[in-house]
DNA sequence: AGAATGTGCAACCCCAGAGTTGCACATTCT
DNA sequence: AGAATGTGCAACTCTGGGGTTGCACATTCT
């Protein structure tokens, strides 16, 4: 459906906050070097590292024998960016059907205000 | 840890995407009626509302003998700022460890500028 | 070339959560 | 009071995701 959902998916887990937390401070980082830092193996770590990728919250490239992983801000800029304007339509929807309540009288039965 | 990621678990649902969607149609409604919008149970749909519910997404009072829920537009909009605030943050460090490897220049091991 | 180091793949365990069904209880309607 | 309607609770199924272990393959170092 959604995109966003994969974003919402990524961001649910403290893991990957962790993983996330520590590419902000290190740049770039692997898995490897990655996974000493939490309490999980370095498997679990690539895991978190590919769910974060299809999220679009991270990229990941290539040096030499190592896979070198970094964050993208952007990407969770542009999805308050998204819950923003959600959030805004839903304000806009209620309000539109407020206004319809109050001009159509009978709710269910109700005369307006005198 | 964070209060937020019940928001994101929260989110991370289409199911639950689209009771959010209804609530934002009808202002209020109960989950007999939610379910017959959807694809699934009414028991299916109360446990996505006690979720949302947890999460401030959504309110619950009781009307008589029904319960009615409603969408809290504000709880999105706020975890969207957090979000754009984190997403600060991270440019921020990954901007100050830029300088620092400018400023130092061998990445490894060169003693400070004298 | 051989040892080290780092990835990648596959099989497996375990449990939280999405969903269902069945039934008891409360409130409203006639 | 009795029928309808709406909630709430409990037990159960089943799939997906977080996590692990074991091993094969690639790259770097000496």
């Amino acid at each position: 459906m959604i995109a966003e959902l994969e974003v919402f998916a990524a961001l649910a887990d403290p893991t990957r906050w962790g993983l996330l937390d520590q590419l902000a401070d290190r740049r770039e980082a692997t898995a490897t070097v990655l996974a000493t830092g939490l309490p999980v193996t370095r498997q679990a770590v690539v895991k978190h590292l590919a769910v974060l990728e299809r999220a679009g919250l991270v990229t990941a490239r290539r040096e030499g024998r190592e896979m070198r992983y970094a964050v993208r801000a952007e990407r969770l800029n542009e999805t308050a960016r998204w819950m923003a304007a959600a959030a805004r339509r839903w304000d806009d929807r209620l309000a539109t059907i407020k206004h319809l309540a109050e001009s159509a009288p009978t709710t269910d039965n109700q005369p307006p205000a005198p």
